[in-house]
DNA sequence: CGGACTGTTGATCAAGGTCAACCTCTGTGG
DNA sequence: CCACAGAGGTTGACCTTGATCAACAGTCCG
């Protein structure tokens, strides 16, 4: 088949973690290209997508990092997660009014604006992907609630350490393999209104987690000394992400699954075991 | 038509949710019904999902109240959500391995296990309420996002004016009028885990909220006092739950749009502006 | 060279946590 | 009918985590 073109297909890092879950055949790949159609850029803090806007559109993020964030009268914001490369932002927006929080670059960033006709019509020429969507989207759903938890229950170092393992494994996710070092393109200030600390503490923490040899940076580079320790304190209970459920694969639209030899292993995954 | 029985259908607060947006037909009633054909009873505290479980099952709740959470090795847990009549709990679940967190009853309460293939024979028959539940999927997302920010973001009056006026808002949802007095069958732990405080700070905190002249409780009973003053301390910058966009009624799927005659004022919601 | 932005460190402060006592209500069993 | 236990709520005293304010250092960029 035709599907040994990755390096050139428009949307590159959706398809890269796609394939660590499934194995995209020529109409898929061709469905995929049809939802970059309308291509943009964005330059840091550009906003593509402001809080209130009727914004009926999903975003497929191409390159660079973005943000979705919420923002109180009196500057208090939250960050309500970051936005990676492949990211698919909520095609629930196409059955809302407005949009209840903004979404904006933190790099310079390509990204596709993909309207609600656009993306049916492609779930129709690939069925498949529909599959792979709605699992996207029950990933995304228990991202948020391990967030949810960590900015409740948690304290500083447990909350920094979450957030650093969400990005750590999100990333793998985008190569083949776990990469040795990491570019993390976040100040100090947006670790801060992501976790819900103010930014004097973030800093003393994060020298803290150094300190004691579980990190190191410097600039916007990040090792991860310890991956053990860094686990650990991020309090992880399941195996994220997973993969989709075998039967799945077997259901009439789905795509084929990929065979064991080629399934590329996860990072921090566990197979079965919680702790 | 026969719309007119919506005493005896089988999920009614689901029905009569939705009825304060679309005007469901005849198809759809009878789809609905279908969703229920395995219906079971939970007493409080029972377990209706569990961590880890691979429980491939969407539940849809009838009566009573249930909670969704997130327990760390410690005992620190987070409610992630309060889950109340008319909820359908994730149909993510399908498409994961195992679940991220438990659902567990809080009242005595009825509720019904949807499988997949029901979920998808029930759409098949009544295509009109997948713009429905991707509807409701959008707004609960909206929701988890709300409660994000009030746990990251805001003190503790605001937070727990915040937790008070969404599920104020929910309950109006639930009836004709916004009840005078609500019933909150939960304790004041559960507050405290939903929005990440102590119990102690949670009680003196109501207390401090009920000497404003904000509300009143006793037992279980609730009264908003002051409607402005809650709403302004919750910080709800947008209209929540939002309507279905217009044009999605005229969709070649789509339910009749409820004529604006009949269609209810929803409580909390300014029809544009945010402040 | 000067300014803006980001990160680091110290000093002080306050919101909320923890511990403990006590109170009210409800249901249970004698 | 009362005694008792247990759960949930209230209040006080004290402590800890993290916020705030401020000064300063490094880096990037005009």
């Amino acid at each position: 088949m035709s599907s040994e073109t990755p390096a050139e297909h428009p949307c590159k890092p959706l398809l890269h973690r796609l394939q660590h879950f499934v194995d995209p055949g020529p109409d898929e790949l061709a469905a995929l290209a049809l939802l970059t159609r309308d291509r943009r850029q964005a330059t840091p803090n550009a906003c593509l997508l402001r809080e209130g806007d009727p914004g009926r559109t999903a975003l497929l993020l191409c390159s660079g990092w973005a943000l979705r964030q919420r923002t109180l009268a009196d500057g208090r914001r939250q960050i309500m997660e970051f936005l990676l490369p492949g990211d698919m932002c909520d095609p629930g927006s196409f059955v809302t009014r407005r949009a209840d929080s903004s979404v904006v670059a933190i790099t310079a960033m390509q990204y596709a604006r993909v309207p609600p006709d656009l993306l049916l019509e492609t779930l129709r020429h690939a069925p498949g992907l529909g599959v792979c969507l709605w699992w996207m989207a029950a990933q995304h759903a228990a991202m948020m609630r391990s967030h949810l938890l960590a900015v409740g229950r948690m304290n500083a170092r447990e909350r920094i350490a979450h957030l650093v393992w969400e990005l750590a494994c999100r990333l793998d996710l985008l190569h083949d393999r776990p990469p040795r070092v990491y570019r993390l393109p976040i100040s100090q200030e947006l670790i801060a209104d992501a976790v819900g600390l103010s930014v004097v503490h973030v800093s003393r923490t994060l020298c803290a987690l150094e300190r004691d040899g579980i990190l190191h940076r410097h600039g916007h580079h990040w090792q991860i000394l310890s991956r053990r320790r860094l686990r650990a304190l991020a309090n992880l209970p399941v195996a994220w992400p997973q993969r989709l459920p075998a039967s799945l694969h077997d259901a009439p639209t789905a795509l084929q699954p990929r065979t064991p030899s080629t399934r590329a292993v996860k990072p921090g995954e566990t197979p079965q075991s919680t702790s």
